[in-house]
RNA sequence: GGCCCCAUCAUCUAGAGGCCUAGGAUGCCGCCCUCUCACGGCGGUAACGCGGGUUCGAAUCCCGCUGGGGCUACCA
């Protein structure tokens, strides 16, 4: 009865918050620390605490996924979404999706979009969310600046914040000094000394600051975590991390706890690598008086080679897989066995109604599991075969081609090209297929050493992730001043992505053919040429990626 | 370097001290079905990382080691 434990693990959870208050008063030391000591005494966790466990704490689930739109949607975060998508269903509560767009210089509309695509395509609904509004909006980071302000101007009244004036120059040497000397990396609390005038006289003059988080010198912060169970950091490994940019934008640290509090979110499920910035975000729950939600950290999902899944290494676009003809029903099930595994002679294969009646959040495994492919292919077979009639597998393949290319474009580019009409299939057949059929010959070519090609690959690979629009002009620049790096011309340079990208060295454009694929696909299909060739070393990979940068910039 | 998490077949996992000569699924191999291939059916291969405890008894509990992973930003 997952009721029964969640609610044991909430009572635990109230137990540890409370003892890690009892020990970690800290000694104040300055203005600012002094006012931190005032609040600390007259603040009362447990009013909250209490008030809020003495009812069905089953009540009013809500949950949330918080993608950041920094790139193309990920499948970790699809797996997630659906653990928390999951777990408020089973319970008949609410689950949300929050865009925590901070990053001004990295966050963009167009990732945004293919988030909400990328989701929406899975199947995972959310209740509320930046498209579709909801009581508790703004759903996107970028447009509650006023209330982080307000609430940032609160900690900062009460000293359980403070600000900061030090220098990116001081901060890198202070770190590298407790590296060296085998301790916590740790803010060294010197701005913390200054005195309220001082403070207010940088600040009048416009000095550049930051605002940091007061964490104690002292005590344990105990994390509960839903699988885990208690969880123990010191307070003196804990960072006095930013809570406010130069830029006045909040740090991912302050905008999740006053969102998921604001928003009355009761269960925070997400991805491991948040574990260790946990007793943060308890700390300032406990600045604020709030009663923070259940924690649970899941696990990162895996390259083959057991480190977190990436793009360099493998396909992680939720969309790759829509591209590369995957059924989301089968990726969406895929994704699910991760979550709770099938219990011996029950059928791995369930649709989303099954899987969220199913879904026991105890049995979500901690230990990251690898995203093995293989299974996925027999899953989406199995979709395909059982439960597509002939009719509705010709529906699916036809929309998905469809959605694969625009088809006016391509007639555009074919017709110059062909003599008869089935001279259309082999010149596009690239732009539908998964992996190309490749011989380590294809890729030979008259005016490029093998050893140019693997660099302008390898080039071309981390050039293209980095580039803002995928679009085919924004592609022709990349192979330009890869072109330029290796002093080939361009059509040289041009002629082995031919290969690579469409299998064929005579092809429709190669921009064009490129944009039409898409980023994922392209990323994939430049890796896979390079396995061929031999994937760079990790010396290569260096010393090549420095052709670029700087030549670009002198003379 | 520091802090934290994790550890059962190649992979995903079941397993909460005796039900375990460790179960299921994918992959792989073999046989059957069959005009090919695939599907399907049947069978097989294959794991408790190591060392100490605790216990009548340990995959299960404790400690150490080893291994893997994460974090260590004015990114999330």
């Amino acid at each position: 009865m997952p009721a029964t434990s969640c609610f044991s693990a909430a009572g635990l959870y109230h137990r540890k918050t409370r003892s890690a208050f009892a020990i970690s008063a800290c000694a104040p030391s300055s203005l600012q620390a002094r006012r931190l000591a005032r609040s600390w005494t007259s603040f009362k966790p447990n009013a909250v605490s209490e008030e809020r466990s003495s009812g069905n704490l089953m009540n009013g689930v809500r949950t949330r996924v918080a993608p950041s739109p920094t790139g193309d949607p990920h499948v970790g975060t699809a797996y997630v979404a659906l653990v928390n998508y999951c777990f408020a269903k089973k319970h008949g509560g609410e689950f949300i999706l929050r865009i925590e767009d901070t990053d001004a210089a990295r966050s963009t509309a167009e990732s945004e979009g293919s988030i909400l695509e990328a989701l929406a395509w899975c199947g995972i609904a959310w209740d509320e969310g930046p498209d579709v509004g909801g009581p508790h909006g703004p759903y996107r980071q970028s447009e509650r600046s006023e209330i982080y302000r307000r609430y940032a101007g609160e900690l900062l009244a009460g000293g359980q914040a403070f600000y900061c004036f030090c220098s990116e120059g001081r901060l890198h040497e202070m770190r590298a000094a407790q590296r060296a000397a085998a301790q916590p990396s740790r803010y060294d609390g010197l701005c913390l000394s200054l005195s309220s005038d001082d403070v207010q006289r940088r600040l009048a003059a416009g000095e550049e600051h930051v605002v940091r988080l007061r964490v104690p010198d002292d005590g344990v912060c105990v994390v509960s975590d839903l699988r885990r169970g208690s969880v123990e950091f010191e307070y003196r490994s804990v960072d006095m991390q930013v809570l406010v940019k130069s830029d006045g934008m909040p740090t991912y640290h302050l905008a999740n706890v006053v969102d998921d509090h604001l928003m009355r979110i009761t269960h925070v499920f997400r991805g491991e690598e948040w574990l260790s910035s946990a007793p943060k975000h308890l700390l300032l729950y406990s600045y604020f008086g709030w009663e923070p939600p259940k924690l649970l950290h899941l696990p990162l999902l895996r390259n083959p080679d057991k480190s977190k899944l990436s793009k360099r290494k493998n396909p992680t676009g939720i969309l790759f897989y829509r591209a590369l003809g995957y059924l989301p029903e089968a990726l969406v099930n895929f994704l699910a066995l991760l979550a709770n595994a099938a219990r011996d002679g029950e059928d791995e294969l369930m649709d989303l109604a099954a899987i969220v009646r199913r879904f026991e959040v105890e049995q979500v495994p901690i230990g990251g599991p690898v995203f093995d492919v293989e299974k996925l292919n027999w899953l989406n077979a199995r979709y395909i075969r059982e439960r597509l009639s002939p009719e509705a597998l010709l529906d699916r393949a036809s929309r998905w081609a469809s959605g694969r290319a625009r088809f006016e474009r391509l007639a555009e580019l074919s017709a110059p090209r062909i003599e008869r009409l089935s001279d259309l299939a082999p010149l596009l057949a690239f732009l539908f297929s998964g992996r190309l059929v490749l011989e380590r010959e294809d890729l030979r070519c008259p005016k490029l050493e093998e050893v140019e090609v693997r660099q302008a690959f390898v080039l071309a690979m981390s050039e293209l992730d980095a580039l803002p629009a995928w679009d085919a002009p924004g592609i022709e620049t990349v192979v330009k001043r890869i072109a330029d790096a290796l002093g080939k011309r361009a059509r040289d340079v041009a002629r082995p992505f031919y290969v690579a990208i469409t299998g064929s060295r005579t092809s429709i454009p190669l921009f064009d053919s490129m944009e039409l694929l898409g980023r994922d696909l392209v990323r994939e299909r430049l890796r896979n040429a390079l396995a061929l060739l031999g994937p760079p070393s990790k010396r290569e990979q260096e010393a090549w990626e420095l052709l670029l940068a700087p030549a670009s910039v002198p003379a």
